[in-house]
RNA sequence: GACCUGGUAGCUCAGCUGGUUAGAGCAUCUCACUUUUAAUGAGAGGGUCCUGGGUUCGAGUCCCAGCCGGGUCACCA
C-alpha cells in the first residue's frame, strides 16, 4: 500500500474492447445473484498443483485457488485447468454434482457464463483420474475469488509441446511482466532462480559471520567507479545529490570502522546507454572482508560460483547459449600481460603510451590523445582478448593506471593486485587487494583528476571523506563486486538483462486517457450518454462541437443499434441542441 | 547517438506491382454435447491497419515527419 494515496481519477469513459465489455457485463451479473466478484473473506487451500499431482492419490478431499486458465466445456460436464503459482492442474465439474439440488445456475451461469478465463476461482472437491489416466479434481464447491475483466493472451500446447498463439512480443512482455509471468512459466523460473542465488549467497556469506550493510544510495560524491551518474536534487539541503554508481567506498569505510566482513546487494544507478546487457539500475553484491588479499578472494568466488551452479542446477555444467560452462572450482587464472600477448601478440610490459598507442592503431583500434596507458591497454584486452574466455577465467594484475583504486602488486611494478572473472566472455566480477595506504590513495585520485583533464569524462571525483577515512588506517583487505543480473544470465542461460529484471527500464508507456477527462456537461448530453459518446469516438466536447450534427446524430444512433443499447434513441433536434447549448455556455 | 528492422482483432500472424465490404487460427458470443485435454460440430460478432501530414480517382500498401519497440554498433558493468 502506498503512503500516500494519488488524486483518484476515474476512468469510467475509458475505451473498452467487446470482450473487456463482456466481462464487466459479467461482474454486474454475479453482483446481481448476489455473488460477490471480489469477495473480502481469506480463502484457505489445502493443496497446490503440482505437488499434489507428484503424490496423487484417489479420492482425496482437496481445496486449491488459482486462475481458471483453460476451459472445455461439454453440455453437462466440463474440463478446466486451474493455475496456481506452483503450475496446473485439471478440474472436473459435473452439473448435477456441483449443484445436486434443484438450482443448477452455479454450473449453468456462474462457471458456464459469467466465469471467464483468467478469473480466479476457489475449488473443493475430491481427486480422481480420468478415463486418460489425468490426475484431476472432481469439483463440489466453487468460489469466485476474483473477476478479471481484461483477457490474458490465450496460449495452448498441444501434444507436441508446441506453444500455439505465444505471448512472444518483448514490449509488452516487460511492460507488461505480470501477464508474462501468468502465462510464461519460464519466466517464472527464472526470476525463482534468482531467488535461490540470492537466498545462497546470504547463507553462505552469513555462515561465514560477514554482516549484511546497508549505505547510501544517495551520494554528495558518485565515487568507486568510472561511470556517468544521475543526478537528483535534495530540496531542503539545498544541493546535488547522485544516485550511487557504486556502494565501495562506503564499504571500506566500514572496514575502516572494524567490521572485518561486509557485504551488500548495491542497487547501481548508471547513467548511460541501454541494451541487452546494460539497464540504468543494476545489483552489483560487493563484499569486503579483512585480512585477506586477492588470491584469497579468487578462491571465495570460485567456491561460491560452484555452489551457486549447484544451488540452481544441482550440477557444475550448466547450458549457456551454445557452449558449456563448467563453474567447478579452480578456474583458469591469466595475467593480462599473457592474454594480451596469447591474443593480440603483443607484450605490454614492452611498451610506453606510444608504443600502446601504436599497437592499437595496427591491431585496428581507434586511439585518442584522452586515452592514457591504462585505458589503451583495456581496449586492447576488450577487443582482442576478452571473447576468447567462455569458461570461467581470472584475468589478473592490471596496470595501475586503470585501477585507482587497488593496492600496487606486491613484485610486479606498475600493476595491481587486481582480478576480474569472465565467463562466456563478459565480465562477471572485479575484485582487488584494496589500497589502505592513505598517501598512495590521494596520490592515485589526483593522476585520475589528471586524465579527467585531459577529456577522460568517466575519470573518478576525489573523495575526501574517504581519503580522510583511510587515513585513520585500514587494515589490508580484498573486496569483490559481483553483477548479479549478470551472473543470473549465466546461470539460466539468458542472454538480455531484460529477461532478468522483472521490470527493465522502458521508455515510459503514454496512456490514452482522454476518455477519462471528458466533460461533455457543457453541451447537455444527457448522463446516459456520455460514456458512449467515448466509446463512440468523441472523445471531448470539442471533438462533437467539430462534427456536423447530422453526422453526430448518425453515429450515436449507429452506435446504440450495433451494441443494442437499451436507452431511447437520440433525435436531431437533441443533437442539434448540444450546439446551441455549447453556445449560450461560452458566450 | 548512428544504422537496420517492425507496429494490422484480446493473442499469434497473412495481406502480391496501390483497386469492391481488410483475412486466418486461437480467444469471445449463441446452440448442441456427462471423463475431455490444442475437446468437437454448427452459426455469429469483433478492427482509429501506431499517430499526423502528403501523393492519388482511390492508401493497410507509396512518400515525409513523429511516437513506441526489437536488432547491430558506439559507451559501459
Amino acid at each position: 500500500m502506498a503512503l500516500s494515496t494519488p488524486r483518484l481519477r476515474t476512468f469510467e469513459h475509458m475505451i473498452r474492447s467487446e470482450q473487456e465489455r463482456q466481462r464487466i457485463a459479467s461482474v454486474d451479473a454475479l453482483r446481481a445473484r448476489g455473488i460477490d466478484p471480489y469477495p473480502a473473506s481469506a480463502f484457505s487451500v489445502t493443496h497446490h498443483s503440482t505437488s499434489l499431482k507428484k503424490t496423487f492419490e484417489e479420492d482425496v478431499q482437496v481445496t486449491l485457488a488459482g486462475r481458471l486458465m483453460s476451459r472445455r466445456i461439454m453440455g453437462k460436464a466440463s474440463f478446466a485447468e486451474l493455475q496456481d503459482h506452483e503450475g496446473r492442474i485439471q478440474i472436473y465439474l459435473n452439473r448435477d454434482e456441483l449443484c445436486p439440488g434443484e438450482d443448477k445456475s452455479m454450473y449453468n451461469d456462474v462457471f458456464k457464463k459469467f466465469l471467464d478465463l483468467g478469473d480466479f476461482i476457489g475449488i473443493e472437491g475430491n481427486t480422481f483420474r480420468t478415463q486418460v489416466g489425468e490426475p484431476s479434481i472432481k469439483v463440489t464447491a466453487l468460489t469466485v475469488l476474483s473477476k478479471a475483466i481484461r483477457p490474458l493472451p490465450d496460449l495452448k500446447t498441444d501434444d507436441e509441446g508446441n506453444v500455439h498463439g505465444a505471448f512472444t512480443d518483448p514490449e509488452l512482455r516487460y511492460r507488461q511482466r505480470y501477464v508474462d509471468l501468468v502465462v510464461n512459466p519460464n519466466v517464472k523460473n527464472t526470476f525463482i532462480a534468482r531467488s535461490a542465488m540470492i537466498r545462497k549467497i546470504r547463507d553462505v556469506f552469513d555462515a561465514r559471520g560477514w554482516t549484511e550493510v546497508d549505505t547510501p544510495v544517495l551520494q554528495s560524491i558518485p565515487g568507486g567507479a568510472a561511470a556517468r551518474p544521475f543526478v537528483t536534487h535534495h530540496n531542503a539541503l539545498n544541493t546535488s545529490l547522485y544516485l550511487r554508481i557504486a556502494n565501495e567506498l562506503y564499504l571500506k569505510r566500514l572496514i575502516v570502522g572494524g567490521f572485518e566482513g561486509v557485504y551488500e546487494f548495491s542497487r547501481n544507478f548508471r547513467n548511460e546507454g541501454m541494451d541487452r546487457t546494460h539497464n540504468p539500475e543494476f545489483t552489483v553484491l560487493e563484499l569486503y572482508v579483512a585480512y585477506k588479499d586477492y588470491h584469497w578472494m579468487m578462491e571465495t568466488t570460485e567456491n561460491l560460483f560452484g555452489e551457486l551452479a549447484q544451488a540452481v542446477h544441482g550440477k557444475m555444467e550448466i547450458p549457456l547459449g551454445e557452449h558449456k560452462v563448467n563453474f567447478a572450482p579452480p578456474y583458469a587464472r591469466v595475467t593480462m600481460r599473457d592474454a594480451i600477448l596469447e591474443h593480440a601478440g603483443v607484450d605490454i610490459n614492452d611498451l610506453d603510451e606510444a608504443g600502446l598507442r601504436k599497437a592499437c592503431e595496427n591491431q585496428g583500434i581507434e586511439t585518442d590523445d584522452s586515452m592514457g596507458r591504462g585505458k589503451l591497454i583495456d581496449e586492447l584486452f576488450g577487443t582482442k582478448c576478452e571473447h576468447h574466455y567462455i569458461q570461467p577465467t581470472f584475468i589478473t594484475d592490471y596496470p595501475s593506471d586503470m585501477s585507482p583504486l587497488t593496492k600496487a602488486h606486491r613484485d610486479k611494478p606498475g600493476y595491481t593486485e587486481r582480478f576480474e572473472l569472465l565467463v562466456n566472455g563478459t565480465e562477471v566480477a572485479n575484485a582487488y587487494s584494496e589500497l589502505n595506504d592513505p598517501l598512495e590513495q590521494r596520490a592515485r585520485f589526483e593522476d585520475q583528476l589528471k586524465l579527467s583533464e585531459r577529456g577522460d569524462d568517466e575519470a573518478m571525483f576525489i573523495d575526501h571523506d574517504f581519503l580522510r577515512a583511510l587515513e585513520y588506517g585500514m587494515p589490508p583487505t580484498s573486496g569483490i563486486g559481483i553483477g548479479i543480473d549478470r551472473l543470473v544470465m549465466m546461470m539460466t542461460n539468458q542472454t538480455s538483462i531484460q529477461e532478468v529484471l522483472f521490470f527493465p527500464q522502458m521508455r515510459p508507456e503514454s496512456f490514452d486517457t482522454a476518455g477519462g477527462d471528458a466533460d461533455f456537461s457543457a453541451l447537455g448530453v444527457p448522463k446516459h450518454w456520455e460514456d458512449h459518446l467515448v466509446s463512440a469516438g468523441f472523445k471531448s466536447a470539442r471533438d462533437v462541437l467539430d462534427t456536423k450534427p447530422t453526422q453526430v446524430h448518425q453515429r450515436l444512433n449507429g452506435y446504440r443499434k450495433k451494441n443494442k443499447l437499451d436507452i431511447p434513441a437520440l433525435s436531431l433536434e437533441e443533437v442539434s441542441a448540444w450546439y446551441a447549448n455549447a453556445e449560450n455556455h461560452t458566450s
